[in-house]
DNA sequence: GTCTATAATAGGATAGAC
DNA sequence: GTCTATCCTATTATAGAC
């Protein structure tokens, strides 16, 4: 009785983590197998390819998670200030303080980026629109604004590798602290984000779960 | 007639690049056996204990290096804006312009972390202070300069994922040209750094060989 | 100090039963 | 859809000649 053991969902939640704790090369079949629940076999006949489509899948569903929970809410219509705390608490929550990366920057800083090279300038330069939006509606202008929003991912990504090398979120959380008025400063009082249609209708500002 | 084909420092150079491009499990013994030009058991020679006291003695290296080239300069009795210009300098070129990451950032971003935890922790608590004594001699009261050490060392890491993920060196530059007036604001003209007694009698502001 | 050869293990991937 | 068993390659590591 041919019945799956995990849904995709699931099988892929389980993947990216794999993923994300050893990296690519260090995410050996085995690992995956161990946890996932499943036999190695079991495991080619969701992903004929091996592994490199497994890594594949488990970056675009990065992109998605974070379409959904991170650059979406990044361009509605809540305050700017809002939308900038709530980016830092759902990647506070997806980092887990600390305990995993995300694959994209993972591979990013070594030669796997040459793997998939599209999805990874895709999933930044996504985020640094998402957030140059947010920064523009703050009343910014769009270069200042777009300068700001690479500013705060470089900072998010430093304060990542950083509370991991000491072993604590004290970093990330410090920078977290600090960022929404640093990318805010000088802002003017503008109520463009009042008046602006949203693009999402209803974006949620919590995500339904972290993965 | 046993003549060694490589300096110990040559050997270290080639390991570094080699664990830098394809982070501890990606760097297999036959790529760096390939790179160095030695055999495999020729490898075992300089280190009995393989792999990892390999990728152990490269952190180390690395440290060392910053120490003289990048910390040291740091704390030297030049002028904060020219020190901090010149390790944003010495660090493009340590990077080759995003084509090589760090070894202790790209531990620190995966399980890898694990393997030497203390070593990590050293390279970006010193760094940080390093930093930190830049900007309190620019008249930067201590607590705000400690924040904007960190605040840098999260730019320049983050900046360099973007650039490796955008196949560039232009975001790494763009923060580079923000960063030393970012981390002066506010500096009072003060003259505590042409008047405090250096602790390195003549750091060089530019590094003997970046590797 | 370096090499070739090789052992022992772990890696990715597949066949075929159920 | 999952499994056990297996294949082949690549991996880390070692032995022993020079």
């Amino acid at each position: 009785m041919p019945v799956p053991l995990l849904s995709r969902e699931e099988l892929l939640e389980r993947l990216s983590r794999t993923f994300r704790r050893y990296g690519y090369e260090g995410a050996s079949m085995t690992r995956i197998a161990e946890a996932s629940g499943l036999g190695k076999a079991s495991l080619y006949h969701y992903f004929p390819e091996g592994k490199s489509q497994m890594a594949r899948a488990v970056v675009q569903r990065t992109i998605e998670w974070f379409e959904a929970n991170v650059f979406g809410p990044l361009e509605s219509n809540h305050p700017p200030r809002q939308r900038i705390i709530a980016m830092l608490d759902t990647l506070h929550r997806y980092f887990e303080g600390g305990q995993l990366a995300c694959l994209p920057a993972l591979m990013a800083m070594s030669d796997d980026r040459a793997l998939f090279p599209e999805l990874l300038e895709r999933f930044f330069t996504r985020w640094v629109s998402a957030l140059g939006q947010t920064l523009t509606d703050s009343g910014l202008a769009r270069d200042i604004a777009q300068r700001r929003a690479y500013d705060a991912v470089e900072r998010i990504y430093g304060a990542l590798i950083l509370s991991r090398a000491f072993g604590s979120d004290h970093t990330f959380l410090a920078m977290s602290n600090e960022l929404p008025d640093h990318l805010l400063a000088g802002a003017g009082r503008s109520t463009l984000w009042t008046t602006r249609v949203p693009r999402f209708p209803s974006s949620p500002m919590v995500p339904s779960r972290a993965g």
